[in-house]
DNA sequence: GTCTATACACCGATAGAC
DNA sequence: GTCTATCGGTGTATAGAC
């Protein structure tokens, strides 16, 4: 067992079930490990756990996610690779984005600073596709953050509706929506 | 102290810290009330605390927001009275909502029936009022559920940002989005 | 009705054997 | 590295005085 493989056995349970959902137990069983051995990967206890957490998903978010928007195809194209990616992301909508999750209760004071960094620089990545695309920045930056409210909102649903179709369906409609200057 | 007060009181702790970060001391210091004498209103503890403060919500939501949206008012007038109640309803921003909360970790095992009804609810009314302005049911249908992933959205992206302007920008937008066949 | 006192389980965390 | 054992604190819930 190395720590990497332990931060991505417990990244599910803190994105299911939240900072203080996430109890020790629980991480313990996801791992297969005793409280205790958690320890030895994350001396500072639970708060080292979930800031590992939130770091290496940042990590793969931006290698999966934010990578495709800085290619230099054409913006839809770039657009498109987006989406590919987030669906993935989100397990075509099964999962929650820990962002969210993280942006609420005990999480949020930990957190809050890091969380805001990483939704800024998406909406950022999103905004310059959609000025390369021909967008004022003033658009640009507006069509950008609808996206993440349609993506967040798009995953609130599937979980209030048990109901995977409407992730699926933001995201096909995505690209079309963020180049329309119409907003 | 009535029942109905200590419901009031406790509410926006169950809305911040979600179930599980809705502890007994929070809970207490929120009414004024020793930790004992809330199950003097609540005898079943703290699950039927929530249970109480989600169909208090529940009621109130649809006194406020549904009412508007089943006027005879012409279509366009509704919205605009849905929006206006929203608004309201979320403190323009501020707070989260219930529905959203409770659909993660151990709340959702519990409410996921009364929470996914509430939904169903609120889609079926306003798929009604997208009819009544001449759209066609399946059109109807996902406009609904598109003002529902836009206004959870967008209270997502507030809380991430820390800035409400995307919640009044989404709200000012929605009635033309929706009355959108192209959608 | 509200309180103090308390029961008992689970929480996060630590010590130390192996 | 992983374990068992255990700590102090807090969680939900109950008993019973007033």
């Amino acid at each position: 067992m190395s720590r990497a493989e332990a931060i991505a056995q417990i990244t599910p349970i803190f994105r299911r079930y939240g900072y203080e959902g996430a109890t020790l137990s629980r991480l313990s069983q996801a791992t297969g490990l005793g409280k205790a051995s958690l320890y030895h990967y994350f001396p500072k206890g639970k708060e080292e756990m979930a800031a590992a957490v939130l770091e290496h998903t940042h990590q793969v978010f931006s290698e999966m996610v934010l990578k495709p928007l800085r290619t230099p195809a054409k913006p839809w194209e770039r657009l498109e690779g987006m989406v590919q990616s987030l669906s993935q992301f989100y397990q075509q909508g099964e999962v929650s984005c820990l962002l969210a999750i993280f942006s609420a209760g005990a999480a949020d004071d930990l957190f809050h600073p890091q969380v805001q960094r990483a939704v800024q620089d998406w909406i950022q990545a999103l905004s310059e596709v959609l000025m390369a695309a021909g967008l004022s920045s003033e658009v640009a930056d507006q069509n950008a953050q609808d996206a993440i409210i349609q993506i967040q909102g798009a995953l609130v649903l599937v979980r209030l509706l048990n109901d995977r179709a409407p992730f699926e369906r933001v995201l096909r409609g995505l690209p079309d929506r963020l180049l329309d200057p119409g907003g």
